[in-house]
DNA sequence: AGAGCCTGATTAAACGATTAATCAAACGCA
DNA sequence: TGCGTTTGATTAATCGTTTAATCAGGCTCT
């Protein structure tokens, strides 16, 4: 029944060579004094036998397990593959694993993800918080990933320097009337993208704001956006405030009959999966998913490795927020001069 | 340096109500021999001092860590947030843990990240194999999740009966002349349901097959599918064997000036995040992720518990397939009369 | 030559939980 | 009364690793 682990342990080693076991342990850690000559036979040795260090061995004599958490707000955002994907890679060069835990449903979800994770003995952990949500630092070291303006970001895109690059590159291409489209106002991310897009207008330009949300709670789930109004009203670009809203706007634009671009232009963020594939591809920003975890884990890290005693702060990174990328492809181009604009809008009124 | 966890463990627990650790142990796991009163006394003092026990020192000693593991072949799959979320639900009703690991890149990247995981000590695992790809047992149970037709499988969505629902709902609308669009014909899960549609088409029904990646190799990526001249040749009906397929058949087509459903329809699987939000909601087969990874879970819990000793085998559940649920929206509707589509045909061409 | 100092190894004590083995007291019963 | 059994608790070993403390030699230096 106790089922003892299969593989070799460092006594085994040991007495297989006729050495102690600290020496085996320091030999294979290069952390004791163990001569070069007798190091190389112990580790060819471990090597041949196959030998695979016990986590629970050594999380329990260092009360370290060599484990990060990683919550999210809800594991289906599209958005998640890309950041699980990041945090892992940035963990396992580390030599850490990565624990999951879901916050599906409400506020208190999240805090009982973070306690299971908590339970577990993670040594930190990465969240990306659910809207409006504070983390109150636990009992380990936290990495929020949110955006700058929420209190207590460790590091997140640039989504105001994101924003504003979808608003000069709409500039670029002649558009006035720009309407944004957004899921949930009381978002963060969302929040910053739009000042971000609004911040950026040049002279002569405006803007509208448009939450699906909310148009939803009248309209019910999936309604039309109304957009083909909004175009013969005279906007002639549509900047979502992720990929997820540009596909709607787009569809639902085409399914009116109204041409992406020639018609008018349509733009996300994020890059998401489909993004690239629909026709005509989407224009958006992308986050360096990539660079925020690395930071986001390496000053968890820092802060694991520094701080003996096991306390929960909210780490914080030199660079707190990382550029976005413009992605230009099909979905956005040259604004249809205004008069154009005034026969269609009398056409649809 | 030593960073002793916080929190109390048994010992002062015992020491604190003059008793010894066994007892405080045998009282919180309600093994052993204790008195009603002393169990509720030791009880309630715990929760009192907030008591989490050490995954690692219960780790060591039964040589299981309550954790298991979960691979994907692309982290950055569109389904995955889907079967995360269904795998981590059904984990931690049962108390374990989940531990991802990406086999991003080819095949020895899969290896890599199963041995990740072993050397994290996982009690067992969930494998979404990669396309092609035969999981060797290795030294824990897995339960591998592809499609029946796959070797080795140990429960999936019923692949081929969701393409005959998808064929019987094409029937059903009239049309006759149905376009499959797949990704990969590698794929053991797009031919399942490509299988299943063709199986499930009625009298006078014929299709053809349409394999994106090969398009693209000469076409380059994100290249047109040529829907438009398909739908001028009588098809009517395009049925894609991922949601994503579906979404980029749906804008091309839209794109072209082709209505779709008055003038095709389109069809698709897995019920992404877009499916609904798009225009027209996309008709689409859904798996049941909730009860696979339920049974999943639980053949490898079953495997895991039964044999102490860790011996690596795929393991079986009794029921191997789930049935996949016809989602109807407004992408499919009634095909048009043939002499229509004959008119279209002589526009187009 | 003896005191002191490296060098290269060993000893032994943790870390925190589980559990088989043991033990003391109380109880039942002839 | 005395023997066997049950009950309720304790003792002690164990899981595998790390690491401080110790120790035996060989070496240098005065």
């Amino acid at each position: 029944m106790a089922s003892s682990r299969p593989g070799p342990n460092l006594s085994r080693i040991a007495t297989s060579l006729g050495v102690s076991v600290a020496t085996v342990s320091n030999a294979l850690s290069g952390k004791g004094r163990v001569s070069e000559q007798l190091a190389e036979k112990i580790r060819e040795h471990a090597a041949e036998l196959g030998y695979i260090p016990s986590q629970a061995g050594r999380a329990l004599r260092t009360g370290r397990s060599g484990v990060l958490g990683l919550v999210l707000p809800d594991i289906a955002n599209p958005l998640f593959p890309k950041i699980a994907q990041a945090i892992e890679f940035a963990a396992k060069s580390a030599d850490y694993g990565v624990l999951i835990a879901d916050s599906r449903g409400d506020v208190t979800a999240q805090t009982e993800a973070i306690n299971r994770l908590i339970e577990r003995g993670v040594d930190g952990m990465v969240v990306v918080p659910r809207r409006a949500t504070r983390i109150s630092a636990s009992s380990c070291p936290v990495a929020v990933i949110d955006t700058a303006s929420t209190p207590g970001n460790t590091v997140a895109a640039d989504h105001w320097q994101g924003g504003q690059q979808i608003a000069a590159h709409l500039a670029g291409l002649g558009h006035k009337r720009i309407l944004i489209i957004g899921n949930n106002p009381e978002s963060n991310v969302q929040n910053d993208r739009a000042g971000g897009i609004r911040s950026g207008l040049a002279k002569g330009m405006s803007s509208e704001m448009l939450w699906i949300e909310r148009l939803e709670q009248t309209a019910g789930p999936g309604c039309r956006l109304g957009l083909a109004r909004k175009a013969a009203e005279g906007f002639t670009a549509f900047a979502a405030l992720s990929d997820l809203q540009a596909l709607r706007a787009l569809t639902e634009l085409q399914q009116e009959g109204i041409n992406v671009p020639a018609d008018v232009s349509v733009t996300g963020f994020d890059d998401l999966i489909w993004s690239p594939v629909v026709t005509p591809a989407l224009t958006t920003a992308r986050m360096d998913m990539d660079r925020i975890a690395e930071i986001a884990i390496s000053a968890l890290l820092k802060t694991i490795l520094e701080s003996g005693t096991r306390e929960g702060v909210i780490v914080t990174a030199e660079t707190d927020r990382v550029p976005m990328q413009l992605i230009v492809r099909q979905s956005s181009g040259p604004a249809r001069p205004a008069k154009e604009n005034l026969t269609d809008g009398e056409l649809a009124t």
